[in-house]
DNA sequence: AAGATATATCGACTTTTTCCGATATTCCAA
DNA sequence: TTGGAATATCGGAAAAAGTCGATATATCTT
């Protein structure tokens, strides 16, 4: 796990919020359902991207960042991507903090 | 305490070394002593500056950066500005991540 | 007061990041 | 199997960050 790239990825409004976001989904997304909600894999990119503005490949590509530092996981289901926060990945960065 | 700014302080190699060189200044600086290397108001910028093998400008630039960010805390005494890990921050920041 | 030393700031250039629109890919449904 | 919907990827323009050398500022010494 590269600390720099760990931390480049949290150096962005959008991406925290992202995180804090898929923290609580039922709350942050009005209509979070298991269609494109679903159960526990987590919420479809379009979600996220209508909630934050931005546009549609700006937001693939921040989750795929998101993604590949391992803050959160990804689970394609037929045409959705679900994403989903890694708590473990971030249960570890809070360990990294003490060790800065 | 801006949550961006503090993890963009972060999102740097040279940053992040800082501040683990300042957590042992005794280890990291092999000629740290009470004259730049001081008591305990931390390391003056020449020291970091020749260990981190970059320029002068750039080192009194990124200690400005952790500065502005509450992560080290600065003293200038005469002719010499010492640096040093502000520990309330990098708690906070434990915490921070907590709420993430 | 003048020169030397430590640090800060400025201006410039290069690299990286931010974000976009357009296009490609994948999968579903009719 | 063709069209539509969701997501991913590509190429680019603009902004920010990295990094330097040169210069400014502050302080110490003589």
């Amino acid at each position: 796990m590269d600390q720099v790239e760990l931390f480049k990825a949290l150096a962005n409004k959008t991406r925290l919020q992202i995180l804090t976001w898929l923290k609580s989904p039922e709350e942050h997304f009005p209509d979070y359902e298991p269609a494109c909600g679903s159960t526990d894999v987590g919420v479809c990119v379009g979600y996220i991207q209508k909630k934050s503005g931005l546009t549609q490949s700006t937001i693939s590509e921040y989750l795929s960042t998101l993604h590949r530092v391992g803050l959160v996981s990804a689970t394609r289901v037929g045409q959705w991507t679900y994403y989903k926060r890694n708590e473990e990945t971030i249960a570890t960065l809070g360990n990294l903090i003490d060790t800065l």
